[in-house]
DNA sequence: GCGCTGAAGAATTTATAAATCATTCAAAAG
DNA sequence: CTTTTGAATGATTTATAAATTCTTCAGCGC
């Protein structure tokens, strides 16, 4: 790590605390740069603006899941098993994350309004992994033969959006999330099997 | 329609044009008072504040999607053809009612905010076609037995709820929803048809 | 040159007072 | 007694000025 890096990190380390402690909006970037021993102005050397800060911080607590997403994704058990396991992971995780940290909300919210292609990218990343376990379902005999994997598991993505960002899309709490959850995937795992029919309307319009 | 219920639908005519004019909450009580030629207090005797006057409206909207939604879901069609007109409707006919007059969407979501209960009502008023949609689709043969079609409405509605709000819940156009829209039904169906299998876990937790 | 500062500017937020608004209700009108 | 008004009230919104904040960059020290 160079010296770039490590300022970087440090600055990162300071912004994280002061953001947990007091909130985004209520951390100035002076604060940042005296907890560093530095000018406000020299932040910009490494951090294009303050929302970069906030998407470096992003980055880092996603990268942190990718790592459990892939782990769930690679095991040997059945497909089935590790749709159920990678979505109710998610939703426990960034419910309670947020729940314990109603700080993390409010910086979801200004990324997802200010960023939108950040939120964009993190949903792609996590489609590899989709199209992972659609594609083994399918060599495994469980799932039927799909034409696009990928198109699927963007449909998959739609269809459980509100469970992948629980407090922003909904006021439900856990239990109830949980409840839709199961119920929502056993629909969506079942038009993946063998023996599901894609539907085909009569009148097509 | 006796003297009362006439005042009443004065009051939300004049309260009609102005939210659509002004919107919400640039529309003030007086107004609509002069606008009915009474004093702002009389208003409450037929409404018991502004919000149920935008309740009303809403409902009024609401009821007359309800005669679609039923001459839809009553249809001899296949069911299937009459999930996907049901679907399509209800995504054209809100997302145009928003675009075109964007004060709807403040009412919309001030509602949603301040008067939940009256969206679940509403919920759960669609519910009944799609149940009525899912027995049809399984004494056609095209559905598979489903143990609890009531429960299987609120999950298709779970699984559908950023179609059926669209700006408030994302801000895709149109094309981007009704593409998500058709492969997100797609895969719903598909797993309700008759070869489909409920997924069951191998390793229950 | 290189890394950093601190002053400066533009944009945003805060603070505060004034104004407006939704709602209530005593009393006037019918 | 029923219906309606309009003044009173407390809450919310608006308006405005002051202060703070993010960001830039000329220039200082190494």
């Amino acid at each position: 790590m160079d010296e770039q890096e490590q300022t970087r990190t440090k600055i990162l380390e300071a912004a994280y605390d002061r953001f947990m402690h007091y909130g985004y909006s209520k951390t100035t970037m002076s604060e940042v740069a005296r907890d560093c021993e530095m000018s406000a102005g020299n932040i910009y050397r490494f951090f294009s603006s303050k929302l970069d800060i906030a998407e470096a911080m992003a980055e880092k607590f996603n990268n942190e899941r990718y790592i459990d997403f892939e782990a769930i994704a690679n095991k040997s058990t059945p497909s089935i098993d590790r749709f159920y396991e990678f979505f109710f992971f998610a939703l426990e995780e960034t419910y309670s994350a947020i729940e314990e940290e109603a700080k993390i909300l409010e910086i979801a919210e200004i990324l997802r309004l200010e960023r939108p292609e950040f939120f964009n990218e993190h949903l792609a990343k996590e489609r590899v992994f989709l199209v992972k376990m659609i594609e083994d379902g399918i060599a495994e005999g469980v799932f039927r033969k799909i034409a696009n994997p990928t198109r699927t598991a963007e449909m998959l993505q739609a269809a459980l959006m509100k469970f992948r960002f629980p407090q922003a899309y909904s006021k439900l709490k856990l239990d109830m999330l949980r409840y839709e959850l199961e119920g929502v995937l056993q629909l969506l795992l079942a038009g993946l099997s063998v023996g599901a029919k894609e539907p085909v309307m009569v009148n097509a319009e």
